[in-house]
DNA sequence: TCTATCTTTGACCAATTAGTTAAATTATTT
DNA sequence: AAATAATTTAACTAATTGGTCAAAGATAGA
C-alpha cells in the first residue's frame, strides 16, 4: 500500500521537478505558477498548498541549483590531487554535468544578476570567499613553477571556468556565426571535444608561460 | 527654435534609451511599460503612441543591441592583419567595450536563450554563418603554423571570445568564490588586467600546442 | 465504523499589466 | 490669426496572474 508520506513526497516532488524545469527555462519572471500547476499535472491551488507562494517556490529552487552548480565546482578542487590532475577531472566532470544541465548556468547567472541578494545565503553558509586561498595554497609549489602568483589566480580560475561553462552559456549565441552549434548532437559532440581542447590549451599556456 | 522632428527625435530616443535601460535589467519577461514610461520621464500612453507594443519596443531595442554586440566582435575579424595582431586588438577594444555595457551579454544571451527566433533576423541577413571559414580562409597559414585546423575553429574562436565575454556575464556568480569582484574599481582593474593576461595565455597556448 | 487529519479541487478575488480612447495641449502651415 | 496636424495626458478597459477559500475526497487511527 502507498503511504501518506511516500503520496506527499511524490506530489511535492512532481512539484518540484516541474518548478525546476519552468524555472530553468523561463526565469523567475517568465515562469507562470499555472504553467508549474500544468506541467506538474496539478491544480494551481495545490501548488499554493504545497509551496505558499512563488516567491518560496522559487527560492527552494534556486537554492538546490546553485548548491548542485558549486558542490560540482568545488568539489574536485578539494581531493588530494596534482592541479594538472584536478584541471583534468574538472574538466571532465563539469562538460559531463553540464551537457546534462545546459540551461543550469544561464538560468543562475541571470537571477543572480537580476537579484545579488540570492547569492547571499551560499557566499556566508560555505565559505566559498576563501576558496582562491585555499587552492593556491594547496597547489603554490606548482603553480608557482607556471609563474602563477596568488594575484593571478582569479584569472586563472575565471579562465578554467569559462573554458567550459561559457559554451554552454552562449550556445545559442554563437550559432549565429557558428550554425552547426544548432543541433544539439553535434554541440554535444564538441562539449566532448572540448575536455581535451580546454585541458591541452590551459595546460599549454601555462607551462610556457614567461615567468 | 526647436524644430518638430528634433522633438520628436528626442522623446524617440528618450524612450528608446530608457527601454535600453530596463530591458537589460530585467529582462523581456520582467520589464514593465510603466516602468520604462517612469524612467523616460512620460506618460505611458506616449509610449504606446511611439511603439504601438511592448514586443515591438523590446524589438527595436534588442536588434540595436545584437547589432552593436556583433559589430564590435567582427569588425576587428575584418581588417587586414595577422591573426595574432587581431587577437590582441579584439580582446583590448572587446574588453573597453564589455567595461562600458557590462549587461550587454548576459541580456542578449537570455534572451535568445529563451526565443531562438530572435537571432534568426541578423543569421540570415549578415550571413555571420561563414565567419569561421572565412577567419580561417584569411589566416590558414598562421593557424596551421599553430597546428590548428579549420575543424578546431570553433573550439579556438569560443575560447577567445570566452575569454573576455565570461568574467563580464558570470561576474555576480564569480563574486561568491570571489568577493572582490563584488567592487566595482577592483573588477574594472582585473579586466583591464585581462587584456593582457588572455592574450597571453591564448598566444602561449597556441605557439606551444602540439600538432 | 467513526472521526480527525491531510490532500485535492473548482470557483473566486484583488492586484497588476498591456493597451485604448477621447480630449487637451502644442507646434506647423497657410 | 485661423486651421490643421502632431504630441501629450488622464482615465479607462480587458486580460492575466498570484493567491485564497470553502467544500469534497482520501487516509489513518481509535
Amino acid at each position: 500500500m502507498v503511504k501518506k508520506k511516500e503520496l506527499i513526497g511524490q506530489t511535492q516532488s512532481k512539484i518540484f521537478d516541474a518548478a525546476t524545469e519552468v524555472f530553468e527555462e523561463k526565469g523567475y519572471a517568465g515562469a507562470r505558477m499555472q504553467g508549474i500547476a500544468d506541467r506538474a499535472g496539478i491544480n494551481k491551488a495545490l501548488l499554493h498548498y504545497y509551496f505558499r507562494t512563488k516567491d518560496q517556490l522559487f527560492m527552494a529552487v534556486f537554492h538546490v541549483l546553485l548548491k548542485k552548480m558549486f558542490d560540482k565546482i568545488l568539489s574536485i578542487f578539494m581531493e588530494e590531487a596534482t592541479f594538472k590532475e584536478k584541471l583534468r577531472r574538472f574538466l571532465d566532470e563539469n562538460i559531463d554535468f553540464l551537457i546534462k544541465n545546459p540551461k543550469l548556468p544561464l538560468f543562475l547567472l541571470n537571477e543572480i544578476s537580476h537579484n545579488p541578494a540570492l547569492a547571499e545565503g551560499l557566499k556566508e553558509k560555505l565559505q566559498y570567499g576563501q576558496i582562491r586561498d585555499l587552492i593556491y595554497d594547496r597547489h603554490s609549489k606548482e603553480l608557482k613553477g607556471y609563474g602563477i602568483k596568488k594575484s593571478d589566480m582569479p584569472q586563472l580560475m575565471i579562465t578554467i571556468m569559462g573554458m567550459s561553462v561559457f559554451p554552454v552559456a552562449a550556445r545559442d549565441m554563437m550559432a549565429i556565426m557558428m550554425p552547426q552549434m544548432n543541433d544539439t548532437r553535434k554541440f554535444n559532440a564538441f562539449m566532448q571535444e572540448r575536455k581535451e581542447f580546454a585541458a591541452g590549451f590551459v595546460m599549454t599556456a601555462l607551462k610556457n608561460r614567461k615567468k
